[in-house]
DNA sequence: ATTATTGTATTAAGGAGATAATACAACGAA
DNA sequence: TTCGTTGTATTATCTCCTTAATACAATAAT
């Protein structure tokens, strides 16, 4: 559960990225209860500053939300989620079209470099 | 020429990786000689000290060697640029991958998407 | 009313990265 | 020899991230 940290960046991003890979990908859902901050930061084991600082971050986000003494709740609005989903999407294949063109791949060259790849999943 | 750095990376680690690509690219050939650290750092508009860091990384990487008092220059041995290449690419490409697929594409889906993606280049 | 759990805030300590300001060693050129 | 350029090393300072150890406020459950 506790996934690898990369010690080049922050830890408090990468569970931003985290949590939020999870909410587009619906492993947790709509409208769903968080663990408290406690029980979350216990899960990743990270200290619980770090873990409410990421919590935080998603907040203004609008990605999640909190009922004080309650929890803390993925929102309720799916088209947020989607809209977050197909800009993750978009970002990360511009971003991989143009790390590959960095280095001398035209996309054409990219796509065939990528059918090409590993099995077949 | 000086590049944007994020935020929430180390420097001297962006300065590797672009360095990197430049090399790979060959934007700086195989046997070129690089700028001297302290006009380096006034191009990229860092520290020596975090050029030299970059620097020094890139040497244990074999990507580059020392002529003391004389410069530093780029490895002349093409095999190993090549080699770093193939992997920089088979890096990027693995990962894409799998972030797509961790947010729910399969791989034919990441290819479709990748193609209706943006111009023809 | 009391207790437990929730989010939230505060203070302190340590570590890593970045910058600044120097200094030194090695070598080529004038 | 002297001067300038090269890489390299050292010391200090500042900021941000992380952890630790608390403490407080709000509410549901008992």
């Amino acid at each position: 559960m506790a996934p690898q940290f990369d010690n080049n960046i922050p830890i408090y991003i990468q569970l931003v990225e985290q949590i939020k890979i999870d909410i587009i990908s619906e492993k947790i859902t709509s409208g769903e209860r968080l663990p408290s901050v406690r029980d979350f930061a216990l899960q990743m084991k990270v200290n619980p500053n770090t873990m409410q600082k990421a919590l935080q971050e998603l907040e203004d986000l609008k990605l999640i939300y909190t009922e004080r003494t309650n929890g803390k709740f993925v929102t309720e609005d799916k088209k947020l989620i989607d809209k977050f989903k197909k800009h993750y999407a978009d970002d990360l294949s511009k971003k991989y079209i143009e790390s590959m063109q960095s280095i001398g791949y035209t996309k054409e060259e990219t796509l065939e470099y990528l059918k090409s790849l590993g099995g077949n999943k």
